[in-house]
DNA sequence: GTCCTTGCAAAAGTTTTGCAAGGTG
DNA sequence: CACCTTGCAAAACTTTTGCAAGGAC
């Protein structure tokens, strides 16, 4: 899965929007495929621009629609679910966070097992690694209650 | 430490100030109360909401650039470090991810053994938990030889 | 041909910057 | 009283929305 050629990628992309009954412009194959050829997780922007490369007409408007959508659809995932806003914390403890996904309220989590958590040193490439946090996400109480 | 009263934190927090060489301005210590005081990550604009309501000068930009300084000098720290952008991902399978703090570029890192974390029970609260991923961090190659 | 999707323009929302006035150490 | 910090206003950036034209099925 993780070698998947792109193009097969892209035919199982195109398979499964068809089958989700949403259409395939050339858009929507252009920002799959931008998507699908890195791990290096770009931004909207990024990936706007390089489709402009070779589909100079693309709005970005699109591409933040595009990406909606997909997500939605569950054909893609977001990397920060947090990202609309910045978050800070007081507690310089090591815990970890729970978010819910309705309403993005972040509380803390406590859970001395998850803080020595035995990464394998080939898993971390060439980074020096800082630290790591637990990122759960749910639905809270209130939210699933409407 | 945990449940170290918030008056405490605020007076650990002064002090540190004054170590640090930072002037400890009502504003200051109004931003830090506010954000001791609570679990749930308020974003910047939420925290300004509530100190207006006792503190109705304060203004927007200050809120922002103290947290910014305290989180330079380590005071506090940023929940959600990619929270300037949207980050999505085309690989659904389980992995988990590593952001370079300097560049915030952000990879994939696979390991089998960090997909099945046995996540106690009772630290869930009444979250119903969709699922969970690994955010390390830590500064990257090309980024240490600068 | 129908209706979803796109592109443009404008609006909304978030964060940063310049600068003069004010307050801390 | 020096210099860091604040508040205001404006700019920069990111994301969303309305609407008419265009394209997929």
């Amino acid at each position: 899965m993780v070698s998947m050629m792109i193009q097969e990628k892209v035919n199982k992309f195109i398979g499964r929007s068809k089958e989700l009954g949403i259409k395939v412009t050339p858009q929507r194959i252009a920002i799959y495929k931008e998507l699908a050829s890195t791990d290096q997780h770009p931004s909207t922007e990024t990936i706007y621009k390089k489709i402009k490369d070779y589909y100079p007409n693309i709005s970005l408007t699109t591409v933040y629609r595009t990406l909606e959508t997909f997500e939605k659809l569950g054909l893609i995932s977001v990397v920060n679910v947090l990202y609309n806003a910045a978050r800070y914390d007081a507690n310089l403890d090591p815990h970890h966070h729970i978010v819910c996904t309705e309403c993005k309220k972040v509380e803390d989590v406590y859970d001395e097992s998850l803080n020595n958590l035995d990464i394998s040193n080939k898993t971390l490439g060439d980074y020096k690694v800082e630290g790591y946090s637990l990122l759960l996400s749910g639905v809270c109480t209130s939210c699933r209650s409407n």
